[in-house]
DNA sequence: GTTTAAATTAAACGTTTGTTTAACTTTGCT
DNA sequence: AGCAAAGTTAAACAAACGTTTAATTTAAAC
């Protein structure tokens, strides 16, 4: 169901960063065929539409974001706080590696007539929370956790935090004293800035202490 | 030269509304006509273009913002943290009172090819910045707030928790037990919510006191 | 080697897009 | 009243849109 010949990978790939960067109404058809280097009518031949097309974009990345989760429920082992802290860098790092997808579930999720992809964002969103709750609610039986503590709001700052770094970054890399790093010095600077950031502010939040 | 007549604000106010729902590409001047209720032709008449439509918006918006700004730059007498709670609380409800045009920025800022919107999006973010650092650095040189915060971040946790729960209202609204509500009610819930999370978390990190 | 299906193409399809035109009406001023 | 400017309209404009067609090439199977 979810294997894709490389010309399709190709053109999903496309699609998926001009999405990103212009929005979907703001990209035509005419585009991604030509950065993807096929003939316009290969889009409507493999995926139907460029609603369609969309649509592949979501499954794939979703079914990958599903399996992002279920890895997430396994090692019981660690200290709730450590739990907290691995979800928080395994988040930066999806969220730094598809950032033209997430670049399009920010862009999708705005909008206000409901779809089948704005209700999988959600979904998604819901099952982030399903694996964050539990994990705070047991500590905060144990006595670990404070225990007034609003996770729901804690989980769309997490959200809204590294969604907002996104768009952030080519501000950083034009106007700032970050222009010398390349791409992947910079990626690892915001990646560890983000995670110290957030990271103090989860572990001040749930812990009381610093 | 920001002066508009009652047809005009209205054009303004629902392509605003439109822009937000839909995105600036996903709405049609036709749209904007038929639910302004005057002729396609007027919009290029009074404002030249749907790009300069768009920027009108903006300028409406960004004059508002700007007047926003410098407002809060008084209150002198407050300490640090009072002034945090300040800066929070009209922040939140400048955002609730036009969430139409917040969603409008959330979709422009994540444009790649820079633009004078784009532009003045992050002049506009960088002024806020302005406006919370030195309160910041002067209550740590105070011995208030701690040394160890990250300001820019915090910032953009301030902006992302507060973007992030725009479009989370309208599942939360259909989906939950909040659906009895009227509009107000809600409205004045979800400030309340933001409200004491978001100062539970700055207060936290600031002053490592709960 | 022939046959059948899949892949690929250039061209055309009918809409919808943003914008302009030209005719007409209203308004405000002397 | 008469005139000029501003406001308003339906219609038309070319361009761009997503999609389809019909013809051709490539690939796979027998």
């Amino acid at each position: 169901m979810e294997d894709y010949n490389d010309k399709q990978l190709s053109i999903i790939t496309v699609a998926e960063r001009l999405f990103a960067e212009k929005g979907f109404h703001g990209t035509s058809v005419r585009d991604i065929a030509q950065e993807a280097d096929v003939n316009i009518a290969m889009i409507s031949y493999y995926f139907g539409s460029k609603d369609k097309l969309l649509e592949a974009v979501f499954r794939l990345r979703m079914n990958a974001s599903r399996a992002f989760i279920n890895e997430l429920v396994q090692n019981d082992t660690m200290a709730p706080l450590e739990k907290i802290y691995s979800l928080i860098d395994r988040f930066i790092n999806k969220m730094l590696n598809e950032q033209n997808f997430q670049c399009i579930m920010s862009r999708e999720q705005l909008n206000k007539e409901q779809s089948p992809i704005r209700d999988l964002i959600w979904q998604l969103k819901g099952e982030m929370l399903g694996l964050m709750r539990p994990i705070v609610t047991n500590a905060q039986d144990a006595g670990i956790f404070a225990t007034d503590v609003d996770v729901e709001m804690l989980m769309t700052t997490l959200f809204g935090t590294i969604h907002q770094t996104i768009p952030a970054q080519h501000l950083l890399r034009t106007n700032t004293a970050y222009a010398h790093m390349n791409d992947q010095e910079f990626k690892e600077y915001l990646r560890l800035r983000l995670s110290n950031h957030l990271k103090k502010l989860f572990k001040a939040i749930l812990t009381h202490e610093f």
